[in-house]
Order: C-alpha cells, then structure tokens, then sequence
DNA sequence: CAGATGCGTTTAAGGTATATACAGTTCTTG
DNA sequence: CAAGAACTGTATATACCTTAAACGCATCTG
C-alpha cells in the first residue's frame, strides 16, 4: 500500500516534467498525455469532474478505455495532468507596481480566475498531496516573489501563501456554487428552515433579518484579501 | 436532473431534522438514520472516506446494503447524516470571557477540533451546498452570536465567518495530511523536485533555502488567526 | 385471527477502474 | 530485405460501486 502509493507519486512525477524515454520501435503513438489531458479537461469543463472516466475520455479519441493506459498509469495521474494543464502558464507578477501588497493581490485575482474557468479544479485539488508538475510550483514561485518584499521570515512567508491560497479557494467555491444554479432551491430550503426554527438559532436569525445572505455586489474576494492583508501588513510595520 | 436534486434536498433535510411520520403497521424497525450514520462514522474514521460503501455500513449490521434504504434514500443523505453527526453538539460560547476576538477564536479552534477527529469530514463538506441539519447551523448560529458584538454590518458579519471558516478548513487541511504519513515521501519527492529545477523557480528556492518549510512548532491556526482577526480589528475600530 | 404493512433479501442493471492476454502493425537490425 | 522485437490498441474479465424491482415473510392493528 504504502509503496504502491510511493510509486503513484514517483509515476506522477515523470509524467508531469516529462521524464519519459520515448520507445524507438514500433507504431508512432497516436495519442500524448497532454492531448489526453486536454480532452479530460474539454470533458470536466462542460459535465464536471464526476463525468471524467477512461472510457468518456477514451471515446473523445474514439479508442477503448484500456488505449488511454498505454500513455497514462491511472486516472490519478491524469487528473493531476488536468491540473497542471490548466495552471498553464504560471504567472508572471514582475510587471506589477505597488510593491508586495498589490502583487499578492494580482496573485489572487489571477488565481481565483482559473478556479472559475475550471469549477471542477477545486474538487481536483481538494485533499491529498499530489504530485505537483512544473505550472503548479510556477504558481508557487510567483507568490514567493510577490511576498518576499515584506522582508518576513521565510516560515511566515510561507504560512501566509497558504492562508491566501485557502482564501482564495473558500471564495471560489463560493462563487462556484453560487453560480451552479441549483443555489436558489438551496437558499430558498434552508431558509424557510431557520425561519421555522428561529428560536433555537437566535443571532442566525438576527443576522439573516439585517441582510447578512443579501447578495451583495461587492466582491468577496476583495474584502477577504483586505482583511488578510491588513492583518499581514500589521506584522510587516508593527505599529 | 433539477428535480431529482430538490428531491434530494428535500428528503435531505427531512431526514437531518427528524420530520418523518413514523409508521404504525408492521414490524419495529431494527435501525435508525442516526444509527447507521454512527456506524458509518466509525467506518470512516478507521478507513477513510471512500471505505463508507452502502454494503459496509450494511455488513457492521449484519444486514445487506439494500436493507438500509429502508432508513435512508440514498448515499448522498447518508453522508450528511454523518456530517451532523459529528457536528453534534453545536458549541455554546457564552460562556468565553473577552469579547468577539476570544469567542470566535474558540469557535475556530473546537470546529479544527472536529475535522482532525474526523479526517473525512474535510472531504465530505467540501463541495456542493448540502442540506444542513440543526447541528449545522448550531455552529453558525454560534459563529455571529460571537460576531455580533463587533457592531459591524450583518453582511461583513457573514464574510468574516466565511472567511473564518474557510480558514479552519485550510489550516485542518494541511495537518491532516501532514499527520497522514506519507507526507514525508512527498516532500522528499517534492524537494528533490525543485532542488533539480533551482533555475525555474529561484524565489521558492531561496525561500525554502531560508526555511520555508522547515517544521515548526507554533500552531498554524493561531497564525492564521492572529492575521485575520488583526485585519477584522482594523475594520471594527478604524484607528 | 386475518390482513395490511413494512422489513430485509435476492436479483439485476448500469456504472466505475484496471489487470491480463492477445492481435496486428511498424520499425530496426542482422 | 526478411525476421522478429517492440509497440499500439482491443477484448475479456474481475472486483468494486449505487440503486431499482420484485418477493417472502414477520409483525402489529383492528
């Protein structure tokens, strides 16, 4: 188990950087991984991330299923194909004026973007550490860049990549669901529930009644990163 | 497809509130919703997520799969009994001393206190706005009880619990898998990785070079708290 | 005590990933 | 230039998954 897992990642791995010695003999291949992650991505982009099996992909290429092994281990490793795929190409913030506060924000913004442009891609990056492919740690690298300015220690540099890497995931998720239609019924559901209920969930109900699930044009990701940033801009000039 | 899934909603919530009729003819049932999503708990806990099949919540009864729609409509429901299940019962906070900043970080930390008793829990709430039973909203009923006093718009309110929460699931996230063994086989992997690549990515060399990744013993929520509750100050009382 | 009601089972359909064995094609090498 | 190695893609089979449908049978009510 423990190896099998090991030689998941280690597959993933040469698969992502294209470590790969290709053959001499034999029939030209018709298919490559990232043609094969493209079509994977077509897929999830228009029917979601539940949608993508071996054979929905395979019949993209018009080939059986089992075809798409010859260039690819496992689905685990094309779905980690998916993600780099669309993290191309990583950012470039170096261009960005204003210092380390706006390239963050950039950062984030461009970030959020592509988990827009690919609802499924926070289910696929959900959970467990997968094996990351050139793109990913681009991304990784460019918000390094944009916060080593702060002049912060390298361990705070990197706690507060992840607290505004989860931000801007909590944010596209909500956006995400929010646009996923279905939203309405839920919002309609839940709160004829806390109405029936309001005795049992007082401040809910305070809160609900002074328009705290009004929508609201703002845009959320830009109130989360203020908070946050104020919050990192109180360690970097204490007052 | 809309249909099924406000069905789904319905039968949902239905079930997680208990508003049933209970039948009067025939035999007394052997089991109980709540009963099976215990079960069902203990089987993710020990196995993981994806080891809760119909058929093995079915066998810890010695019954057959199919003898547990009798008691649930589906997998999908299952799940969110597990989730309020575990999410019993709701925190009281009334009782923390030191205004919003101590009462929200209580809240923070007894609901990380639930996601690294039950890894999956993660998993299971990612995704999809579910039915929400009263456990559920008990926790955000307690989060803008604790909200409240900071005097600001009920919808600022709302964002910060977004904010807050997301946070949490963050920072639970990342001990989760660190706590889950084979972590340490990525970040070999990993650091080999970008150790080989140094050119690429030369901001997250340095930064890891200066320790970026180093392990350390302060709790990452704290952090994570202290920066966003800082920002959140900032807002409550403009200096 | 009769009959309706609901429990739990069996069966089966339609999914999923993927291991294995095989047919056929193509390129390299002697 | 033939022979065979090496590769592509397929068919088959296994082992899971959820859940629909039909049925036997126990059990409680009237």
């Amino acid at each position: 188990m423990a190896k099998d897992k090991a030689r998941d990642l280690r597959a993933g791995v040469a698969l992502l950087w294209g470590e790969q010695d290709q053959p001499t003999r034999g029939p030209k291949p018709s298919l490559t991984p990232a043609r094969i992650a493209e079509a994977a991505v077509a897929l999830a982009d228009a029917e979601g991330l539940a949608a993508v099996s071996m054979s929905k992909v395979a019949a993209a290429f018009d080939l059986s299923a089992m075809a798409l092994y010859r260039y690819v281990p496992g689905k685990t490793e094309l779905v980690e194909l998916m993600i780099e795929s669309v993290l191309a190409p990583a950012p470039d913030l170096s261009a960005v004026a204003g210092g380390w506060r706006s390239r963050i924000t950039r950062w984030a913004h461009l970030s959020r973007q592509v988990y827009r442009a690919h609802p499924w891609l926070l289910a696929a990056t959900a959970l467990r550490r997968q094996a990351m492919g050139p793109h990913q740690l681009g991304w990784l690298d460019a918000a390094f860049a944009a916060l080593e300015p702060t002049g912060l220690p390298a361990a705070q540099q990197h706690r507060i990549f992840v607290l505004v890497a989860g931000l801007v995931r909590t944010v596209a998720q909500e956006q995400v669901d929010f646009d996923q239609q279905h939203d309405q019924e839920w919002n309609r559901l839940t709160g004829e529930l806390i109405t029936r209920h309001a005795d049992r969930f007082p401040h809910l109900t305070r809160a609900i009644d002074a328009g705290a699930f009004t929508p609201d044009p703002a845009d959320p990701l830009d109130f989360a990163l203020a908070r946050v940033l104020d919050g990192v801009q109180a360690l970097v000039a204490p007052a």
